[in-house]
DNA sequence: CTTAGTGCAAAGTCTTTGCAGCCTA
DNA sequence: TAGGCTGCAAAGACTTTGCACTAAG
């Protein structure tokens, strides 16, 4: 039952949402939360389960499940699929936006964030009079390592 | 029982497909291929399977997920989700590349396709020695009709 | 006859929910 | 004592698979 050193900033954030709606900062949330942050950006359900049992086998998939959530409600981790069955969460950056660039051979997932690109969508949305609030996009394609 | 007239287009590729694999268009297929093609142009397995049923309530599920994968397979359909809950199929426009626009309210998908991104893209990706087979982009937010 | 195609029911996956016991204020 | 919190098992939603029957060359 080893709790590793906190990453304050994402600990903070959740200790206040979860008193702002009235909930606690308990044991296995804060095993889950170390174990998603010290883990790749992207990552499974499935796989953040292994290693928080690694930590502590008695949290149970459940649990991560409904913790998650948590961490998307409080704005520490978001949700993205890439392709069918890979659907991972990963670390917000806050307001800073970014996007993706999927390799289809190795499976890792490069960021990146464009400018340019943005405003070019700003200004798509105007013509079409749609109002963003977010976007999503995602570049599919073999990384450096893998062509 | 009721055969609508076909989209030949499609219908010809279909056929082509299925021939080079050692299939055939059968009825259901064709049922399926006509539902799909009449209705919007984004679907999902549920939405199609109602449609399909009235033109044939014999057919099943089964088939329409079975059909919608060789669509896939032949270039007729793609698969896009949007949120969580709703993974959508569409007709491919072969080469010519589009992006979305879903309405968060009324859950409808515009099409766009915007040149200049497309080429930003492709540099994007050089810069970071990426090759680029696909992308998805897809912005979220309130339509014209909805704001 | 042989092979593909089909519907049905069963099995699989992934995720959520109900519940009883637990823990903490 | 009252809440939230948790694990377990069960339920759900969506999708795929096994199988026996049918259809078509």
């Amino acid at each position: 039952m080893k709790v590793m050193a906190p990453h304050n900033k994402e600990f903070n954030i959740l200790d206040d949402y979860l008193r702002s709606v009235g909930q606690f900062l308990t044991h296995p949330r804060k095993v889950i939360l170390e174990t998603f942050l010290e883990m790749d950006r992207h990552v499974s359900i499935k796989d953040l389960c292994l290693n928080v049992k690694k930590v502590d086998s008695q949290i149970s998939q459940t649990t991560v499940y409904r913790t998650m959530k948590l961490f998307v409600a409080a704005g520490i981790a978001s949700e993205n699929e890439f392709s069918d069955d890979r659907k991972l969460f990963e670390k917000s950056h806050g307001k800073e936006h970014h996007d993706h660039m999927f390799c289809t051979n190795c499976k890792r997932v490069a960021e990146f964030h464009h400018e340019p690109i943005e405003r070019l969508q700003e200004e798509v949305a105007r013509e079409h009079l749609f109002v963003i609030n977010n976007h999503r996009m995602t570049l599919f394609g073999l990384c450096s390592e893998c062509h």
